[in-house]
DNA sequence: AAGCAACTTGCACACGTGTGCAAGACCGAT
DNA sequence: ATCGGTCTTGCACACGTGTGCAAGTTGCTT
């Protein structure tokens, strides 16, 4: 007896129940599938329903499944293309499985994360996915002891049931240095910025450390408030002016290619000749032709591909085991490390 | 009298309510400002909130609201350094307002445009904002009949009530045509990709109708699926193989990125003194030195102002005149256009 | 002391959906 | 024809929250 849904506003099971001359319950089984329902009546809502341009309210469904089939995304510098692609690749990878992305990026600093974590909870999310950023464990442990599963990405998380994705950027670090060596670099520079979180830490440590082994000398460039071009060619202009720095790790595609142009276009190195370049990520800028950067490429389609099995194993089975995937950043040489030295080889 | 909230889900207002010895109408209005609750029961409820790790469920607010303060976003390409900064822009401005992004990426073609605002219609959200590509004009009416506004950026609907926020592409398309033709370029080509978008194609043809003002000929070079990196610098091969080009407007930077590789790296020519190139958009790799980009900035941050003072002006008063707003490209001169004939000038 | 106003509080309903339960309909077998 | 089984359908409740309404409390004024 209700009347006409106005306009502007949108139609309940309830309409389309009254148009269909059925009862409520015959409208939402006719939209579940596997549900009791004569095919005569659920073609008969479904032909009301799309008469009326009815759609399912999904916060009033997630609100008796305490289900929200709602992920949230959550990170730091968005624009940077290393993030870029991930939020691009696990967006429509969710979207395909069928979930839908809450985005929370925090604007300037890791304090930001704890508000956005904070704020997304409200939305009763199914998985928080962490793909940068160190959010304060105060508010992981917030989203455990409430049920939500956290996915970490390029993070660890000691201490917490937490599932992690992880670059094994020790690894990328020490094959960079090696990689530098056998070009026969001696005297390396490694760049970052002030930003120490785990992952360049990670890289830069172990790139010294394979550094040291060799006895060769490191000079350790770390300023700037992030890991972005402008940085990476301060980090030239800084280092060049003097030192006769003869190999280049820089611990983010970005920093490399400002880290490149200071060399080649401010301070006249030519590259490969006087100097070797080392990045991580492998962004797409590196493949330009005015670069061809020599990188460690972080496989994003892997890490991708990892993340969403988390999230689809926690949201169907919250208990299960936590998982830990640790990927290899392989290497992909370019054009900006001198070839070895020649030498006998055998083949 | 209900047992302790089971460790891993959430807890509600009734429980805070029993642990306060309030009702749970008092709860509610415990943290709605401006409710009427004495300041004793007021923070004793907020204390047993916090002890219980109390957080409102907003799919149950929004339920009776009718109202969710979830913003779609919806978009393709969202990887593109252009529409990166939109969105780390506009997610990051809506979140400070407020909001929550629900971010709806479609993977392919516009076809999946449709599909995903389709979605995320289920969620009742308060505003649809396209930030690229073309959505089906079905699901567009689908939306306003259903009340939910829509916010298109760089992409003009007639005929349908929705807010536009759109940069003048002709006008600067035009002007692009004027710096090259005020360089003294006389042998103009376009480089534009397969995809026929409304901005695109504003750029495009406005440069073709001022270079046939100027009675200078135009070859249109449209290939490839995207305007990226790849398709500029085939464009470039193509373009140069032997035709003596001498101004090249790429209607965006990614081309242009790419056709400048392709000139200067692949067919040897001297940029600027060759050959002049324009782009569009004015994303970050554009003012890396290796590339120095003489462009025309499509301004984001006052793009995103728009944009925000549009969501803010529908989700509190949805009936308001629609505005358009039309965004002025600023020339942005670096070092990829020819300085003009020396001429005696007035100063 | 009584009356009145302002404030506080709890009850009960609404929002839109899923689903257990019981009642009814239909069909085949004995 | 009766019985048992399967399928279908509607009722009623639950999910967690906001809020109008009436009842109760407090404090001030006359």
């Amino acid at each position: 007896m209700t009347q006409e849904r106005a306009r502007g506003s949108f139609s309940t099971a309830a309409d389309v129940a009254q148009r269909a001359g059925v009862s409520r319950s015959a409208v939402s089984r006719a939209f579940t599938p596997g549900a009791s329902v004569s095919t005569e009546v659920r073609e008969r809502v479904l032909d009301a329903a799309q008469r009326l341009g009815y759609r399912v309210n999904r916060l009033a469904q997630s609100l008796t499944n305490a289900r929200s089939n709602i992920v949230g995304l959550v990170g730091t510098e968005i624009h940077q293309p290393f993030h870029a692609e991930c939020l691009a690749a696990l967006s429509s990878a969710l979207l395909a499985d069928g979930f839908q992305c809450m985005l929370l990026n925090a604007a300037n600093a890791d304090r930001d994360l704890g508000a956005v974590i904070e704020r997304v909870l409200e939305y009763r999310v199914c998985v928080i996915v962490v793909m940068n950023g160190t959010p304060p464990s105060r508010i992981v442990r917030d989203c455990l002891r409430n049920g939500v599963p956290v996915v970490s990405v390029n993070k660890p998380m000691p201490g917490f049931a937490v599932d992690t994705v992880i670059t094994d950027h020790a690894a990328g670090g020490r094959a960079a240095a090696e990689h530098l060596l056998a070009a026969g670099c001696r005297r390396l520079a490694v760049v970052s910025s002030g930003a120490r979180t785990a992952s360049l830490l990670g890289r830069l440590d172990a790139f010294c450390a394979r550094a040291a082994e060799a006895d060769v000398p490191v000079r350790v460039w770390q300023e700037g408030p992030t890991t972005d071009y402008a940085t990476g060619r301060a980090a030239g202009l800084d280092l060049l002016a003097q030192d006769r720095i003869d190999g280049a790790f820089c611990v983010t595609d970005l920093l490399a290619l400002g880290f490149l142009d200071a060399a080649r276009l401010d301070r006249g190195r030519r590259v490969p000749d006087d100097l070797s370049v080392i990045g991580f990520d492998d962004i797409p800028q590196s493949a330009w032709n005015a670069y061809q950067l020599t990188t460690f490429r972080q496989p994003v389609p892997e890490l991708c591909d990892a993340v969403m099995h988390a999230v689809r194993q926690r949201a169907e089975r919250p208990d299960a085991p936590h998982t830990a995937v640790t990927l290899r950043a392989t290497p992909v040489v370019r054009k900006t490390v001198r070839a070895p030295a020649t030498r006998k080889q055998s083949r």
